[in-house]
DNA sequence: ATTGTGATTGGGAGCGCTCCCAGTCACTGG
DNA sequence: CCAGTGACTGGGAGCGCTCCCAATCACAAT
């Protein structure tokens, strides 16, 4: 199968070079009869433009890097990234563009490869899924101008210059609360994760519910998780010993392991403890028993980190946008309120 | 930040651009005092070379493309995914690779986007984690000589032709069969997954357990499923009608989907009915009881599918090669097996 | 018929690298 | 002392595209 080059298409087309090039690009003063001649010529060669030189020749690779960086590892089972990451690859492919994975594993493989990341010219632009250790990161990489988009808010002050698409995590942990309240539940603990600021924000929302309704904040209600499973169970043992009549848990395996933590000890939910979750995993409408939470729509998310990031690519230097995505409540039978 | 190149550094430290060339490229022929001189300048200019330029020069993008085809879809949330993922871009970080990710969400998408891939040179080698789907996509790209491995064995006979990268299912499935029949277990359930060629293994190896210790092969005890939590749980609720005392779920997800159907039926695993899974997640370990499972090596998998895909791609065609890992039973107390 | 206008078209000049060959240099051996 | 041998080094010639400008053409206006 020949490598074919632009030069062998006009040939074959009886046009130069710089016409089949037009054709290929959608640019304009091509005549219709040309345009459809080489168009033929194309299709029938299947004939694909060497993607090396179309780089060089204009410095832009078409290529986006989505970068996970090295606090993540463990959390990175989580089906929030697989979500997240087929969004992003569906957008790319929509736009023609091809998304690059950097995940890693250490802090001394995310300084060398950051490096060669903004350096070589081999991305258009990043994607940061940053959360606590944005600091680092960004801060290795705003010295080139890469343009770059995070997903989830940035920690720091520097916030401002940041563009990033986020879910209104505040809000929804918010309604979460409000929710537990409004069922009758007064000890309402939590499975907090302050690793982030979606652990920072939901922490917020949640302690202003109670605020509003009158309700004390109780610290030992609050039992510090990470965003796993595993986690959820055993911050739920913990909690347990201060006997909560609902908890509401920072993400979807968070509560799913608080479940298995509670039913261990011969509770049930909700009867005896409620429990909402956060995410709406597609896990949660099926679990035993279909999980309350707050739906974050990790597709729009994607795709827009995708779409930010490529009007910044794409156009000159703008301010940073700042998209925080609305959230609603699911409600199902772990918090008591349907049968 | 100024964009270097060659010649710049070349200039900066006397010599000419073959010489950093040949330096950048560890390549001989260059005394060790120019060789410093240039590597002093490159640090101090923080020089980077440009990819674009590099790859149209040598014919070679240093980006490896993971393909997932469109198939995989729903089943992409399963942690499998995320380990495998993980696995691959750690080998390709530490080979000074990039990799890409290509997931397709329908077969147009994978028809079209498959054309680019292979067509424009923009990656060396593609990883394909193909199941059932690889007679499509593989005979898709068979034509360009584009080095490719794939993860899983093939379905088709033209397996012997293709290079992969796979564990031992068939033996797996067998150590996990003969296990629950060595406790005793007589109505053995299999929660099975014909979707793929590791389904079909695993499938195969239960049944060889079955023959070999003298049991009937009842085929009621079989319930199909898919490689999902849900999916699971669904099939366990079917199969709990023919009264199993124990049951093989061909993955951990389908056999936490499993436990949690046994348990809303109010019976007890392991006393009433013992579960082994398939793959030891990490939640597989710390799951209520804590599961029986048999352990895949993931991250040398992914491992191996790298480094084979580049001996592939950095020496000339070789014949394909066949690797198959080996799998360990990890006895849990989900099988009855530890109190 | 002549000039002007805008839409098309062709080709030169790179993009920054690698590959290859020819030239340079210091030594060696005859 | 001179050809012969290596180890180095420099620079030409692309890789296959995009970008830009000059050239061409058809057609309308003068």
């Amino acid at each position: 199968m020949k490598r074919w080059t632009l030069e062998d298409i006009g040939k074959l087309a009886g046009v130069s070079r710089s016409t089949v090039s037009r054709v290929i690009n959608d640019q304009p003063h091509t005549s219709p009869a040309v345009r459809q001649r080489v168009e033929q010529v194309i299709r029938e060669t299947g004939y694909q433009p060497n993607s090396a030189a179309r780089s060089l020749a204009s410095s832009q690779s078409r290529i986006l890097g989505l970068v996970m960086p090295s606090i993540l590892q463990s959390a990175f089972a989580d089906p929030y990234y697989a979500l997240i990451i087929q969004a992003i690859s569906h957008a790319c492919n929509q736009h023609d563009y091809t998304p690059s994975l950097f995940l890693f594993q250490s802090a001394d493989e995310e300084a060398k490869m950051s490096q060669r990341l903004v350096g070589s010219g081999l991305i258009d632009g990043l994607i940061v899924t940053a959360d606590t250790i944005d600091s680092q990161f960004v801060q290795m990489i705003q010295p080139y101008d890469i343009p770059f988009v995070q997903i989830g808010r940035p920690l720091r002050e520097s916030a401002a210059f940041i563009s990033y698409v986020d879910v209104d995590n505040e809000a929804g942990a918010y309604l979460a609360a409000s929710h537990l309240i409004q069922q009758g539940y007064r000890r309402i603990g939590q499975l907090a994760t302050l690793h982030n600021t979606a652990g920072h924000d939901r922490d917020a929302g949640f302690r202003r519910a109670l605020l509003d309704r009158g309700l004390p904040i109780d610290e030992s209600l609050i039992a510090l998780s990470s965003f796993s499973e595993a986690s959820g169970y055993q911050a739920m043992e913990t909690l347990l010993h201060q006997e909560p009549d609902a908890v509401f848990a920072q993400s979807d395996a968070i509560a799913l392991g608080a479940i298995r933590a509670i039913r261990d000890h011969d509770l049930r939910v909700p009867e005896d403890i409620a429990v909402v979750g956060f995410d709406d995993m597609p896990l949660a409408a099926s679990a035993s028993p279909p999980l309350t939470t707050v739906r974050q729509p990790i597709a729009r998310t994607g795709k827009l980190a995708v779409e930010s990031l490529l009007d910044i690519v794409q156009t000159s230097p703008q301010p940073a946008r700042h998209i925080v995505l609305p959230v609603e409540l699911v409600i199902r039978a772990s918090s008591g309120a349907v049968s």
